[in-house]
DNA sequence: ATTTGTGGTTACCATTAGGTTACTTGTTTT
DNA sequence: AAAACAAGTAACCTAATGGTAACCACAAAT
């Protein structure tokens, strides 16, 4: 069974604080990098899985999915043999690429050997 | 027995993303939400479990310390009875306040109700 | 003598997120 | 006749995350 529902953490927000929300709608392993992988390009299933290639498909579809029920990214579909389907950011979408952007930024200060060293 | 190493997902990190690498950090159920509530203030223990009343103690004191080890926050121990523990955040810590503001900001425009509304 | 306050720890358990492999569809190419 | 392509599904499994409840040390207050 394919279990795309709302992440319960954005139902049950207990504190009702705006970063649960933030957090359970781009949270997780994958969303943000698909979102910033996307980017402003339109970009095809396969694309995606061969940008991200340690992604599952299956994995990758149920993370699309429920972009595209948070109104983050719209889905086009072509009815052709072999299919076609393309998936592109909303305006919605769009909003967050700054907020991702910087927030690899402040990735990039914190590396890992950065981290390990100074703690060794 | 206490698992506080560091996140798998920062060692493992197959793409090398910065995105990766603060989602790692900052990601999960409390981190985000902690270190927006710990601001520019000095808070203790207690106190924090008090904003944050629906996180259990040993969360709590498990996400600080992993927060200590990336340097995100400092703790200062004072050897009283009964204890006492503040923690702050570290100049690095208070680097991600302004995203974590965008992020909470971006998140109120994004609430349950809209999204379950257009759903239906 | 017992309770209270503080900042945790321990052992145990439940849920969830994510991963693996195999399979489907219908048309085109070998 | 069989294999390849594209975009997934289905069934199953493991690891990580988070949660619960009980307990600890030590001093001060009741």
């Amino acid at each position: 069974m394919v279990t795309t529902n709302l992440n319960p953490r954005f139902i049950d927000n207990p504190l009702n604080c705006p970063v649960t929300r933030a957090m359970s709608i781009i949270g997780g392993k994958w969303k943000p990098i698909i979102l910033n992988c996307i980017g402003d390009r339109t970009l095809r299933f396969g694309k995606l899985n061969q940008i991200i290639p340690s992604i599952s498909n299956k994995v990758l579809a149920n993370e699309l999915k429920e972009l595209e029920i948070f109104g983050l990214i719209k889905r086009k579909e072509y009815t052709e043999m072999p299919p076609r389907v393309e998936y592109a950011l909303t305006s919605s979408g769009k909003t967050l690429l700054p907020i991702l952007h910087e927030l690899a930024s402040w990735g990039n200060t914190h590396t890992a050997k950065k981290i390990i060293k100074e703690r060794a």
